[in-house]
DNA sequence: TCCTTCTTGTTGACACGTCAATCATATGCG
DNA sequence: CGCATATGATTGACGTGTCAACAAGAAGGA
């Protein structure tokens, strides 16, 4: 009997993506939850805050910033928009392209992402480098690698 | 000089967590855009479905559907109300408890998760499953399973 | 220049998730 | 019984994410 190329996953495969998947959006959750609760802000807050206090000037033009954070620009249209309410961020005109728009952060932008930061990295190292022996923490890592190639791959 | 209680990730444990959560959730996306575009269903109606699908009578109190997927009852009334106006399912009143609701597959519903379910099988085994060697798998499975545990232990 | 095309960014509609408030019914205790 | 409390479920408000449509300026070639 020939050997079928494998389509399906096994019930042991398929129970451990299931587990895989729900615990990492539970550990998701509670991040979001310690960062909501101790600094007032959300994960794209801090996401967009961090990348503005990196970035020269701690402004940056809204394509670019959607590019370090990794969104489209549509998702970061709207988070602007609810954090430039808020008084984290400001909008500027471009100068050298009209159509173009600078994120700037503000001082409260910036004290926010202070307060919010060492309590968020203290909850990063307990929540999941303490829970993972320094093997597991490799292991961990080249199975985020693996996942993400393969995941790039396809999309080409 | 005295070892201090390690208190927040090196740089390189950071940078694990981060292309861990985003992979992770790149992987969450990229099967519920398939599951979107295959089968016109979301995540949760999956869930909801596979969950009344392994029923009795293909039927459950609303309550306990929420337990079996791991939602509250607020995420599941809301999901409900949107499943129900598209036909997945339907609502009924429950004999022994006139507080309760229970939830019934339709046929509808029924037909919708059978189209669904073997490319999303596929979709994990192409995405998350083929995507390891047998031994990250394993690894994942422990990693996982320390993940929740310590996540458990935690806010008890 | 004029016209097409690309890029930048915003908007609106809608699905989704959480939280707090609410309502009705069950339950338990005096 | 009568009342406080617990439970089952829904609702509304709001933040968030995606998608498609749009507006307006930039770029580049005929």
């Amino acid at each position: 009997m020939t050997a079928r190329r494998k389509e399906f996953p096994t019930a042991e495969e398929l129970r451990i993506w299931r587990d895989f998947i729900e615990t990492t959006e539970a550990l998701r959750a509670e991040l979001a939850a310690r960062l909501q609760r101790e600094s007032s802000l959300s994960p794209g807050d801090y996401a967009v805050l961090l990348a503005l206090r990196e970035a020269e000037g701690r402004r940056l033009r809204s394509s670019e910033l959607a590019a370090r954070v990794g969104w489209e620009r549509s998702r970061l249209s709207h988070q602007i928009g609810r954090m430039e309410r808020r008084g984290l961020i400001r909008r500027e005109e471009c100068v050298t392209d009209s159509r173009g728009a600078e994120v700037v952060l503000t001082p409260e932008g910036a004290q926010a992402f202070r307060n919010a930061s060492l309590p968020h990295l203290r909850a990063v190292r307990e929540l999941f480098v303490a829970a993972l022996t320094p093997d597991q923490l490799v292991a961990a890592q080249q199975i985020t690698t693996a996942l993400r190639n393969h995941l790039t791959a396809l999309d080409t």
